[in-house]
DNA sequence: GTCTATACGCGGATAGAC
DNA sequence: GTCTATCCGCGTATAGAC
């Protein structure tokens, strides 16, 4: 019921959009009534909040396992790996993934914590002091960014081949570390 | 007037945030009445639409002039040249721009013409045609992606130093090119 | 032309029946 | 626990005075 609310909201950002996301929308997408939607979350912010972290817990327990599992691998190996874990994750629901972007920016809904941006950054940026690379922290922003923004336009005109996708990245990130 | 209105717009979603826009506050902002505002624009919409189509517009004429101007150029400097307009841009109200983005993307309120992408992708493609290079359409998209991506998150925290962020997009889309 | 006042609808949230 | 009914405030837009 909760998940049915959860997955309600992230349909409506799909099919609609952000402003199209109210209560009486939630609930009647989730099938509940709009009484009922107030036992499981105490207001509408909420409920965008709870969906954004959990969104955000999928990347980055996948971007996570990815640093640990290639802990020992080459560089060029492990960047791909995490350029995979990124598309694949914004290629599953890219317009849900682009507005929580979006939520996450505009609104500093979550300020107390990091940003998603923050930890995937420093995860690339340790890789890359491991391998000694100079200027580690920028080359790290520099590389998320880029990367984020090739994945998400992609997502937004509706690529599918996230193999044919990863490559373009790896390219681009490898061109930039290498050039 | 017309202007005063279209600022004070512009500034709430500097200082707020695009939800913060409404008639009253752009009003109330602009030193105008909610009556007056009803005789510049018809709603609250036509505000939005107006202050994005001006914002592309600068934007776009900017291309358009460096893709005259530098119409013999080198690549690499023309591609220079291309970026230091949208870093310029960007960086000019990082927070005005990138929520006209989203605001151009999410609502497709524009449908009717091109998205402001598709006409610099389309310049950059026919740069990069004119030197041969194979996969024009697929590298200018990547390129602009790429750029965007970079730009926006130098804007989203607060860079400043136009030439050094110039620098380092040239660096990324030529190792792209060359890698 | 610009203002104030107001109508009106939508959406958030709660009360209270079942 | 889930529902329906309702309250209430905010925001859009208009009416009408000056």
């Amino acid at each position: 019921m909760f998940d049915d609310i959860l997955e309600a909201a992230a349909r409506i950002i799909e099919e609609e959009e952000l402003a199209a996301v109210n209560t009486n929308a939630v609930a009647e997408a989730a099938g509940v009534s709009i009484g009922s939607l107030y036992q499981y979350f105490p207001n509408l912010a909420a409920i965008l909040a709870e969906l954004t972290l959990r969104e955000r817990g999928i990347l980055m327990d996948n971007v996570n396992r990815v640093a640990l599992e290639f802990d020992s691998a080459p560089l060029e190996e492990t960047l791909l790996a995490l350029i995979e874990v990124a598309v694949a994750h914004q290629l599953a629901r890219p317009r849900l993934a682009r507005t929580l972007d979006y939520l996450e920016d505009s609104l500093h809904l979550f300020d107390e914590t990091v940003q998603i941006g923050d930890e995937i950054r420093a995860a690339v940026a340790s890789l890359l002091r491991r391998y000694d690379y100079p200027l580690a922290d920028q080359a790290a922003a520099d590389l998320v960014a880029l990367s984020k923004g090739m994945i998400d336009a992609a997502g937004r005109v509706g690529e599918t081949d996230s193999k044919a996708l990863s490559a373009r990245v790896a390219r681009a990130t490898l061109g930039y570390l290498k050039y």
